[in-house]
DNA sequence: CATTCATTACAAAAAAAATTGTAAGGACTG
DNA sequence: CAGTCCTTACAATTTTTTTTGTAATGAATG
């Protein structure tokens, strides 16, 4: 269980982020644990410090690794796997971006225009002229999506 | 019950878009009737397409109203409410970056220097750094911020 | 002003998601 | 190469979220 107030004061606010984002809410604390931690952490660690199961532990670090939220360590003398916070937040966003936002945002970009077109051949016309603004406003972004790429 | 394959697939589009917001499924069928639909529907009327209970409809057009992505109609000779679609998407995304996005950002921002002033003052320094390397992610991502707001 | 029609509030049920427990699979150690 | 330690896969359980049903509230009609 995590001792001081801050300290569980900043794992709530790593849950909300988490959540937000649209990860469980043990994401949020195991990656809250590994931002307070200096030293690397094991999953045992972590099942220790939030009471959550050894295979929680397990897949969470996972997940967060596959973001780029954190990174593998290795501390001697030891079989088990280690995991530090990935300081270069960098990283985080640029994974984050590329492996859950902008491949969604592509599936539906394609999906729209495949339905614009059905539509524009055999549906009626006032549904053509939404899919047209809809249109527009995938221009409009675009700009915002190519900073974010700069970002990261 | 939708009629045509593209209609539904039309509804499976919005569907996507709706979890993807974290809304539930049954707003992203509803805003999928209502973008097909050309004249404005009661909540009645999403029943009988839909098969949804009468209260998840009222409860469904309710939501889609805050965020403005529909707008209220009136159809002479009914007491019933209808509702048709906000072809202004800019009113949407307004909506929706205001009511949801931005204050849910100002909040985490709130608390973000609160926890690291907290930190500052009693905690260790490896957490104030990586508070401080936040503090210049924050930065970075203000344009975007700004890029958005104007957007809308 | 009573009646009807429709919306909304809230508790109950159903569905979905997350978490856990157990068992199987691999790799290091002696 | 047998034993131990750790990870991972997957089914079962728990928890959370969404949907539904019912009852109460409010507004328009005659």
């Amino acid at each position: 269980m995590p001792a001081t107030e801050t300290e569980r004061e900043i794992i709530a606010y790593w849950v909300e982020i988490a959540t937000g984002l649209g990860f469980p809410r043990s994401i949020g604390e195991i990656y809250g644990v590994l931002f307070i931690s200096k030293d690397p952490l094991s999953a045992d660690d972590l099942v220790g410090q939030l009471g959550i199961s050894r295979s929680g532990a397990g897949q969470g670090l996972r997940a967060l690794l596959e973001i780029g939220a954190i990174r593998p360590a290795h501390v001697l003398g030891s079989r088990k796997e280690y995991f530090q916070l990935q300081t270069d937040l960098g990283i985080l966003v640029k994974q984050l971006l590329n492996a859950r936002i902008f491949p969604k945002l592509e599936e539906l970009s394609r999906r729209r225009q495949t339905l614009a077109q059905a539509v524009s051949q055999h549906g009626p016309s006032h549904i053509t002229q939404r899919f047209e603004k809809l249109e527009r406003w995938h221009g409009k972004a675009a700009p915002v999506l190519k900073l974010l790429k700069a970002l990261a």
